[in-house]
DNA sequence: GATGAATGAGGATTCATTCAT
DNA sequence: GATGAATGAATCCTCATTCAT
């Protein structure tokens, strides 16, 4: 075994340090991923840490080397649930060179329905994180954050196309409050197995409501 | 309250039998009302039937006198609130003498956001339920009766309203499903204090957008 | 059942107010004596809730309608040690018509052996919470008040005795000091069954020592 | 350390075995004096294996290729004190040639005392022996020797000293029992901060309580 | 009917111990 | 040998539900 290690090491690893901080980051990452489908379908009380080591495949104590609490798993997926969302906003509404404000809101909004119909776990997350009881205020500070950020996002971009023509008239503010409703009320949808089956409307739809 | 009974009898009579069932319902409801303010808040979960009796300023003990478990107290305003909403796009469907399919459908968005925006509670329910990873299979059937249904009606009145060209052409099912996430997807933000103080927007908005 | 209930109460109490703060104190009392019996023998940490809860004959649920966690059940018994340890030397110390100094000091000694000889668990929690790995800072707080107090408590009897000739010279300090410790010392001797079997030094021994 | 047994040989040699046993016995002694450190603080319950590898700088792992399990690792250090103090009385008592009994006996408090003093884990390791409620068999049978082969010998040298005239009369075997119990409780002592600054009691004045 | 004391099943978390590397 | 990832039994604590009064 260690015959070979004379060679390089000195340290008498029986992993290396890169090993490991390799397995702990796919096992963080294991676990996120099991959590947030445990999470986004059942909610945060509902959800056991046993139910997401099962669904990751192992043991409840090994949740707790990388997680310090349930709280803290479910923290870590708002956190990146709202940083996606927040992103995907941020980064339609700074890139002008994508095209008209119109493309770009279309755009804007068929990137969130496609998330919610092929990837509804992250805005699930954020339903729930909303209709938890229990949830700790960092995540209603994250939650207050987004909702906020995205309004004023949609909002501008909505008020371009209205300058542009692409929008019709009307208060910007509130057609952002509906899109972004809609979309989480969809979001809703997919939590059940029959409505999950349902078509989702398309984003063509839904902007073309906005549409003179 | 029975404290005057003693005056009559301590046998019973049949007012004090009729009294006492009043009583029964009146507590009973009482015991809604406050289940309902604390569900609608905190998720199926999160409450514990201690915080429903603290709210209905009873013991908690009394609450197991009207209804077996947190299960069947939850089932009851789930049934309330998808039997309310059915209901509503029923009635409103069904009162031909009322308006165009145009103004009906006008009505019926400004009913639901009515009740939203002054009474979130019962949205809010159907959320919850949604969101709960621990309802009973009853509440499932209920949820979906309910989408199915009002889907349904919505569906038939946009397309009335289509025929009578009050609404501007489009999948009349996509435009429910998305009239009916909007209308789900605004009471979840009746859930943080923040968000609540914003305002909502108007039903002549949401049926602008539909508008030729 | 209620038949009676009309001649006094127009509350419909099933019991008293009266009754229930008994009940409670009772269960509280019962609580902190069978956690005395078992904190004492076998420490804070290897005393589990379950085995107060057996020792007091109750479900183990109770014990946390009466004391939010083991450590706070620890805390108040530790209180109450530190607190009857203190009254006995300071009452002992103002009793100036009690006697001389020496016979005061005699009768503190022959009072502290006694309580070790016969209810040595008082002492065990002073010693288990010294012992105790993971005590909070208000357990630590009081045992630090606890011994400067008693120790400044017998420094001064034994230079009142010094003062009347009843006790020998000597640094009072270091006096009181031996004089704590033996007392502690010896209760630890309570902890094994075979050094509990042997005889414990009598107090006019230990105050014989002093005696010129 | 093995870094440079590449050198020599990958194979084992008559040298490199001899060498592996010295690390191990060293290793081993690390551990110990860690473990030593660790409970006599913090007893045996709240001290975790993790706590005595972080102590020896090691993984927690490594532990157990040295003790099977960390009661084990505890009885040896129980051991180890009672060993050590068995060993110092009995030395003292037999060492005829030391001087006369009282001041064989005045110099086996004295060093008593300066283990309390300087090296007080020892003593704290058999107060937490007796304290803790879940020590093995085999550490109760050690503790039992310990008090009854200290005490017989402790009387014998205070016997001795009555009949040379250097001790006051009385009853040896309480004389002993109190001596052993002011150790005892003297090294409880060194546990708190607060107290373990104040200054111990001398010998001197310990030995000068037994004299006439 | 009403209360709240009592029970105990269930779930979060810890940590001794094992084991792959 | 050495490391630290992994396991799961054990323990604290909560809370739905029952029951004596």
């Amino acid at each position: 075994m260690t015959g070979q290690s004379f060679i390089i090491s000195s340290e008498m690893s029986p992993r290396s340090a890169l090993q490991n901080e390799r397995i702990r980051d796919e096992r963080r990452e294991e676990i996120l991923r099991a959590a947030l489908r445990v999470f986004a379908r059942a909610g945060f009380e509902a959800t056991k840490i046993a139910d997401i080591a099962a669904a990751a495949e192992m043991s409840h104590g090994l949740i707790y080397r990388y997680f310090p609490s349930k709280e803290a798993a479910f923290l870590e997926l708002v956190q990146r649930a709202v940083r996606g969302g927040m992103q995907l906003t941020e980064r339609t509404l700074a890139n002008t060179q994508a095209g008209t404000p119109g493309q770009r809101l279309h755009q804007l909004l068929d990137r969130m329905l496609d998330g919610v119909r092929h990837n509804p776990e992250y805005s699930l997350i954020i339903v729930q994180a909303y209709a938890s009881g229990t949830i700790p205020p960092e995540a209603t500070e994250l939650l207050e954050r987004y909702s906020q950020q995205t309004l004023r996002a949609l909002s501008q971009l909505i008020r371009d196309a209205q300058a542009s023509g692409e929008v019709r008239k009307g208060d910007a503010r509130e057609f952002a409050t509906l899109l972004l409703a809609a979309v989480q009320g969809l979001s809703i949808t997919r939590l059940e197995p029959h409505t999950r089956t349902r078509p989702m409307p398309r984003a063509q739809t839904l902007y073309g409501l906005l549409q003179p």
